[in-house]
DNA sequence: CACAAGATTCTCT
DNA sequence: GAGAATCTTGTGA
């Protein structure tokens, strides 16, 4: 499989957050870095809607150094610790609209010997399917917050058409009243990477 | 400055 | 299923 390592442009972030975050699905998500290149193809999201969205940390359009980049433009990376863990997202919609796209798990491409000494002694399947397991097979880190996915060393390609998405309820969150039900979680049908409900 | 909580993962029962 | 691990941020003194 070949693919070209062009950077979406901008544009693609500019649409509605849900529109997005199923758009994302099939992409190709890259990061480089020192001991190499790692890519895969993103097959499961979840949109977070900022001020409505009580599961959002921009709920209510809450500002703090931490969701600050979510302000900004669209196509900026907003990463955040998870007790032991990284999770990323994709700020999504206009400047000013605090919404993000996290995503959850991704197909394994490029780096894969780069992915299994990052998440030794589990079964590849396992390496990417779910938000903190993926940021850690590719290296993402804190580093990366406030990054724009437009450029090296961190960024999201063009990539395949899934022939089937699927959507659901969002997947850990809770004691958020209503949100824990908004079907707002979307993933390729029957990818095997796609993390598993509770 | 101290403390509580979290968009998770792993281990053990 | 329950509980621990272990780090950053947000909030209140």
């Amino acid at each position: 499989m070949k693919i070209d390592l062009i950077p979406l442009p901008q544009t693609f972030y500019e649409q509605s957050t849900l529109h997005l975050a199923e758009s994302l699905l099939g992409c190709l998500l890259v990061k480089e870095t020192p001991e190499g290149r790692c890519s895969g193809f993103i097959v499961e999201t979840e949109a977070y809607m900022g001020a409505n969205d009580r599961a959002a940390h921009s709920f209510g359009n809450r500002r703090t150094k931490r969701t600050e980049i979510m302000f900004s433009d669209a196509g900026h990376a907003y990463t955040y610790t998870m007790h032991t863990h990284v999770l990323l997202n994709v700020v999504s919609n206009k400047k000013g609209i605090p919404h993000g796209v996290l995503i959850r798990a991704i197909d394994p491409i490029e780096g894969l010997s780069l992915m299994e000494e990052r998440r030794k002694g589990r079964p590849m399947r396992e390496w990417t399917n779910g938000p903190g397991k993926l940021t850690k097979a590719m290296g993402i880190t804190l580093a990366d917050y406030g990054h724009h996915f437009t450029e090296p060393p961190l960024y999201i390609t063009q990539g395949y058409k899934p022939e089937k998405i699927e959507t659901g309820p969002r997947i850990g969150i809770k004691n958020t009243g209503e949100a824990r039900f908004y079907p707002w979680r979307f993933w390729v049908s029957g990818n095997p990477y796609v993390s598993k409900t509770r």
